[in-house]
RNA sequence: GGCGCCGUAGCCAAGUGGUAAGGCAGCGGUCUGCAAAACCGUUAUUCACCAGUUCGAUCCUGGUCGGCGCCUCCA
């Protein structure tokens, strides 16, 4: 048994099997960064990040790259209404995102690559297309002729067949009855970042950079191409024919695209206003892993409906996986091993592992993790959990936490310290025991007050910080 | 118009040709000095609607209605 994947190209979940032996070379799709990034873009990240880390729980060895695209019109734009160079502009949301990212607790990628730090690639690629017969010149820009290139459509499974090939058409003057060619390399315009070319001094278009980059580190076929399913249609596309265009060879084996987040049933923009961004969140008071819990337990392929009820029962829900997991750590249980405990905690392994390999199944891997949780309370509650059962337990919460890792809090609270909450869990135990119980109420309620929640157990009191 | 996705309880959501996982919320209990936590029970005779195939369909086919996305920059 092993990972089934939703493959675009051929509409079908496939077994997924790398090229070469256990190495998967993946290419993702990263952000262009000229604001911060939105949680719509962070569910991309989020299904990135659960793919990757369930590839390598599954023992392959990870070669994965992610692009900044920090050249684009939009990047220009801003960065010259503000006045300041383009590298400057581009530099605080990269920072900006990489920060998000280690928010969010994403597996860093192999290779984080910039766009122009990949301009002799790209210009590479163009000519090499050129030699080819791909591409052709117009006011100093160069396009892509997609009439030369049978398989285009192949994975927006469009017919461009009736398209009237090779027609020159102005970016600006779109006609979209007529031909879809599309620019890799736009002449310089004033004032503009540019770089110098056989073909003529501008910059590159959008498509080129992921081409160029995945090729150099993860050479002509990649296992994985994943990405926002908004890119599917013209990027991966276009990336294809570039790519298959001068190599000859298949592009990507399995094209990967995440659904969309809507916020109020739509998708987000800025007309709506209704772009919620990472920062925000959290200024808001939302726990960073409430988020990522939220965004990682519907299925990838399943549009989700962002709300703030969904991020309220995120975090509940992790509030009871954390109850949990204390009290696994802390009460104490009879001496032995329950040989039934230990077969359920296998079968929970085991369903939680088909979950994930069937396509990600987050909501299939988490049910199991949930019916496990709440037979073995059961069981503690009966006195059936042993000693001996408490490695397996942890095992299995592990295993959950190595794909979802929601369960440590986000933040530590510094004010007080565990032996000054110890302390006061002792007095209060004291004052309890002597049926005081004014004195201890009054001490639970001092200790919630400073971010501590106390509970009672048959064997003694146990505390907890407030998330 | 073309391409693609979807419509399962108050909300989120899994799922299979043979009679509906899981989470959140709600209600009723157990436990507790009170809480908290946890557990138990309960909450869809029903899976948008219609027709068909079948011994049998939520799951297959056709159609209807509804929602969303891409086709222009976009995660």
């Amino acid at each position: 048994m092993g990972i089934r994947l939703y493959n675009s190209l051929t509409l079908q979940v496939e077994d997924f099997v790398p090229s070469d032996s256990n190495a998967v070379r993946m290419y993702t799709c990263g952000p262009t960064v000229y604001s911060f990034a939105h949680i719509g873009n962070l569910r991309t990240f989020t299904f990135n990040d659960i793919l990757r880390r369930w590839l390598r729980a599954r023992d392959f060895v990870l070669h994965d790259v992610m692009n900044i695209t920090d050249v684009e019109d939009k990047i220009i734009r801003n960065s010259m209404a503000k006045g300041i160079p383009m590298g400057e502009y581009t530099q605080q949301y990269e920072k900006a995102f990489i920060e998000d990212c280690a928010t969010m607790r994403f597996v860093p990628p192999w290779r984080l690559v910039r766009a122009t730090e990949h301009i002799p690639e790209m210009v590479a690629m163009i000519e090499k297309l050129h030699e080819k017969g791909f591409t052709y010149e117009s006011d100093g820009s160069v396009y892509y002729r997609i009439g030369r290139f049978p398989g285009y459509g192949k994975l927006s499974h469009n017919d461009f067949g009736g398209i009237r090939a090779g027609a020159r058409v102005d970016v600006d003057e779109y006609d979209k009855d007529d031909a879809r060619d599309f620019v890799l390399w736009k002449a310089r315009k004033e004032n503009e970042p540019f770089w110098e070319a056989p073909f003529g001094n501008g910059r590159p278009g959008w498509h080129i950079e992921c081409s160029a980059m995945a090729t150099k580190y993860l050479g002509d076929t990649l296992d994985i191409h994943a990405g926002g399913i908004d890119l599917l249609f013209p990027h991966h596309e276009n990336e294809i024919a570039q790519s298959e265009g001068c190599s000859g060879k298949p592009f990507a084996r399995f094209w990967l695209h995440c659904e969309h987040l809507l916020v109020d049933f739509s998708k987000m923009s800025k007309s709506l206003g209704n772009i919620y961004t990472l920062r925000e969140l959290i200024e808001m008071g939302h726990a960073p892993e409430t988020v990522r819990y939220l965004l990682a337990s519907v299925p990838y392929r399943k549009k989700l409906n962002f709300s703030f009820d969904g991020l309220k029962a995120a975090a509940t829900s992790i509030e009871r996986l954390r109850n949990y997991a204390l009290r696994l750590n802390t009460d104490k249980y009879p001496d032995g091993v329950s040989e039934p405990l230990e077969a359920r905690a296998v079968k929970a392994l085991a369903d939680f592992d088909a979950g994930m390999d069937d396509d990600l199944n987050t909501a299939e891997a988490l049910a199991a993790i949930y019916e496990y949780v709440r037979d073995t309370n059961s069981a503690m509650d009966a006195g059936d959990f042993k000693a001996g059962n408490v490695a397996s337990a942890k095992r299995v919460l592990e295993k959950f936490d190595s794909v979802f890792e929601v369960l440590a809090p986000s933040v530590t609270e510094g004010a007080l310290p565990d032996a000054a909450i110890d302390a006061l869990v002792a007095e209060r135990s004291l004052a309890k025991k002597n049926k005081d119980f004014k004195r201890s109420d009054e001490i639970r309620a001092e200790l919630l007050a400073m971010g501590v929640i106390l509970e009672d157990t048959k064997d003694g009191a146990r505390w907890k910080r407030k998330s």
